[in-house]
DNA sequence: CATTTATTTAGATATTTGTCTAAATATATA
DNA sequence: TATATATTTAGACAAATATCTAAATAAATG
C-alpha cells in the first residue's frame, strides 16, 4: 500500500509526467496527440507514460493503430487525500525505518 | 511558481523524507530527535532537511546547540489544493513545452 | 502482401540522487 | 580556554533517472 503511494509520488516527481497529467484532465488522448505538447522524443514520452501506468495514474485502451490515454482521477484524488491528513495513511515509512533501526541494533 | 511546485514534488518523492514531514506533524523536533528515527547517518539526514528546506516545507531555528524543526503546514495545504484540481494551477510546465516546441519549428 | 503510420522496446549515456566518511562549524560547559 | 555535544558541509561513489537513436511490434491501407 506505501509501495503504492511510492509509486505515484515518483510520477508526479517529474514535471513533464505532471503535465501529461494535466493535459489529460481536459479528456483522454491518444500518444501521438499528446507527443505534440512535447519537445522530446515519442522513445521518451513512451517511457514517462510506462511510469504513470506503474503508478495506476493513467489507463490505455487501444483504438485501432493508436494507444488512447485516460487519467485515473481515483489515485489522484486518493492521493491528495492523504497528503490533506499530512501523510497520516502512509505511516509504514517511519514504521519500516524504525524496525531497521532496532533490528540493527 | 511552478518551480516552487517543483521543489515540493521533488521533496515529497523520497520516503526519508515523507516521513520526516509526518513526523513533524506531531510538533517540531530537534534534528536528533529526528535522526534517532532513522538508520542513516546525520550527514545524510542534512542533505534531506536542506532539500525539504529549499521546498520550504520545513522551516529553522535555533535553540541552543539544537537545531528545531517544524512542519511548514501551508506549503503542504497549497501543493494539496493543487493536486486536488489535478493541476489547475500548475500550467505552466505545458505552456513551457508547447513554447519550446514551437520555437524549434 | 508490401508499405506506411503509430507506438513501444532495447541499449547507451549523461545527469541527478541518496548515501557514506571525514572534516568543519557552532554552542555549551567544566 | 579546552573539551564535549549537535549539526552541517565537502567530497566520493553507486544506483536511479531522463533522454537519445535504432530497432521491433502492431494495425491500417494501397
Amino acid at each position: 500500500m506505501s509501495s503504492a503511494q511510492q509509486s505515484v509520488f515518483k510520477a508526479l516527481a517529474d514535471p513533464t509526467r505532471r503535465a501529461i497529467l494535466q493535459y489529460l484532465q481536459r479528456g483522454s488522448q491518444t500518444a501521438g496527440a499528446i507527443a505534440e505538447l512535447f519537445p522530446i522524443t515519442r522513445a521518451s514520452l513512451s517511457h514517462h507514460f510506462n511510469i504513470l501506468k506503474a503508478a495506476d495514474l493513467v489507463r490505455t485502451e487501444r483504438r485501432g493503430q493508436h494507444i488512447v490515454y485516460s487519467l485515473n482521477a481515483t489515485v489522484l484524488q486518493e492521493t491528495t487525500a492523504m497528503l490533506l491528513n499530512i501523510f497520516s495513511n502512509d505511516e509504514s515509512a517511519v514504521e519500516n525505518q524504525e524496525q531497521k533501526r532496532r533490528s540493527s541494533e
